[in-house]
RNA sequence: GGUUUCGUGGCCGAGUGGCUAGGCAGAGGUCUGCAAAACCUCCUACAGCGGUUCGAAUCCGCUCGAAACCUCCA
């Protein structure tokens, strides 16, 4: 354990911030919805993979041993348009000519490099809903015997007005179920249920709908919101410590996991329920169905019109960081760019770090900084805060390198160790791997060192013709130049 | 219509009763052969109107505006 100071987690069951402890420390068992793989991730899905890598990576930092379980929706959710009861997958099978576990398997992959791009952490463990079609049937069977679910034509269906009279259904989300029946809008294939409100955990499957599963009930397939409850009880015990989502996903799909879970094995599973915002763009939310959202491979290569270049992972990354997880953070080029600007500025004192010499004492004072990071970073994972005291060591180190500022062996010892700590082991945060650590990397250092002593005699002999030539070549190949009071360094752009 | 939020300087974004983050952009300066980088200084805002308070951007009320969810969505 490193700080004994609490660490507090923004519950949205009780909408506030709440101390953090977990069931059984130094055990933390932490789900998060993960995503449906029926097309490419966007820039909306990097949010919760941030962030909840971000509560990864902290709670493991602070000591504790993490079972991280982030599934893979491969069963894939009822579509709602013409084509009714058809899933997402077998949907986009069908149009391609291919198995759905072909197309399921094809996005999965583009999944995991994507998130390996952003550095986002694997979860400890990932499960699949098809995977997992017997837990969710068993479960099924164990509400249906408790008397909480009905069969209709082969479908079964949860009864939530029934639910509802011995446990309140809406604690999540806040909602009124008299409300909701008043208000849901009729929609195709409503007439199985007994009431809108009731939510689907078994579908019988239609002529076309192509993902199919035996069960007791008819050949069908899952509800949408089944396997979470399934696979996080199977995985983390039937009650667990964090579930965290989009907000997007708080109704239905969690309030749905409730109900599900509280009749199945009578527990609250959930303690801390976490959800981070939306991403948005011009003020809306970047998403599937608007068709207004940029996959993150086109942030990667800059191939969508809305982008003016160009954006790294970790730029992405850096980006999604600056904001709190509970804002909505609007897209822009405009704050992408800056992010790609303080993210250089951070990176290069994680480098100019490692050369600063330490002095005799020190003539500033850090020891707050790292309290400061910690402080902030125990607030509900604040990163925006803890990442404004990072730029102020930025210029510290600054100073230091310049000869304008001074530390002690151990203060500079310190800092390295808040620095590093920080930027790469909690926020993930990293140089992006243009020059990778292989055999020509190492050649260029060499080839660079030669150049640039030779560019100082140049300097030093006032051959100024030239040192600019060297420097302006260079700089045509796109590796910039910067003069310091000991020496020359340089970059690629 | 209901539920849940939000409205902060040129932009992005924290904060949330008094001490007025941070990044980007902009202006001036130091350094430098020049440039870049770095450092220093400056630009000081909280939608509007009332109320509570010694004091409010922060609490309360109203008005205006925006978003998410109520249908799959991270």
């Amino acid at each position: 354990m490193i700080e004994k100071k609490p660490l507090y987690i923004y519950n949205t069951l009780s909408r506030r911030k709440e101390i953090f402890e977990p069931l059984k420390p130094p055990f933390v068992g932490l789900y998060v919805c993960g995503p449906t793989v029926y097309g490419d991730g966007h820039l909306g899905h990097a949010r919760p993979a941030i962030t909840f890598d971000l509560v990864f990576r902290y709670l493991q930092y602070l000591g504790y041993k993490v079972r991280y379980v982030r599934n893979i929706t491969d069963v894939g959710h009822l579509e709602n348009d013409a084509d009714q009861g058809e899933d997402k997958i077998g949907k986009k099978a069908r149009l391609e000519q291919l198995e759905p576990m072909e197309v399921v398997q094809h996005f999965t992959d583009r999944y995991h490099e994507d998130m390996e791009m952003l550095n986002v952490k694997k979860p400890s463990i990932e499960p699949r809903a098809s995977g997992h079609i017997i837990e969710q049937i068993e479960m099924i069977k164990e509400i249906h015997q408790k008397g909480f679910a009905y069969e209709s034509n082969g479908s079964v269906y949860f009864d939530v007005e029934k639910y509802n009279q011995l446990h309140k259904y809406g604690i999540l989300s806040g909602r009124v179920i008299e409300d909701m029946i008043a208000n849901t809008r009729d929609l195709e294939g409503q007439e199985e249920k007994r009431s809108s409100v009731d939510f689907a955990l078994w579908k019988k499957a239609s002529p076309e709908h192509i993902m199919r599963w035996p069960s007791p009930w008819s050949i069908g397939f899952p509800g949408w919101h089944l396997e979470c409850s399934a696979m996080s009880a199977k995985y983390l015990g039937e009650v667990f410590d964090i579930h965290g989502g989009g907000m997007d996903l708080m109704f239905p799909h969690h309030e749905c996991e409730i109900a599900q879970t509280k009749i199945a094995n009578g527990k609250d599973a959930v303690r801390y329920w976490m959800h981070n915002n939306m991403i948005t763009i011009n003020g809306q939310k970047m998403g599937k169905s608007l068709g207004n959202f940029i996959t993150l491979r086109e942030f990667f290569t800059g191939a969508h019109d809305s982008l003016q270049k160009a954006y790294s992972p970790m730029t992405i990354r850096f980006f999604i960081l600056q904001a709190h997880y509970r804002s909505t953070l609007d897209f822009s080029n405009e704050a992408l760019l800056a992010a790609e600007k303080g993210l250089k500025r951070l990176l290069q004192a994680l480098e100019t770090l490692e050369k600063l010499k330490a002095s005799a004492k020190s003539s500033v004072g850090l020891e707050s900084i790292e309290e400061k990071c910690y402080q902030a970073m125990n607030d509900d994972f604040n990163s925006p805060i803890a990442i404004a005291h990072l730029f102020d060591a930025v210029r510290i180190i600054n100073s230091v390198h310049d000869g304008k500022d001074t530390l002690s062996a151990a203060d500079l010892e310190s800092l390295k160790n808040t620095f590093r700590t920080f930027v790469v082991d909690i926020f993930g945060l990293k140089a992006d791997s243009a020059v990778a650590s292989d055999q020509s990397a190492e050649i260029l250092k060499g080839v660079m060192q030669l150049l640039l002593e030779l560019r100082q005699q140049a300097k030093s002999q006032k051959d100024y013709a030239t040192s600019d030539k060297i420097r302006n070549e260079l700089a045509a190949l796109k590796i910039v130049v910067k003069d310091g009071k000991d020496g020359a360094s340089w970059e690629l752009e």
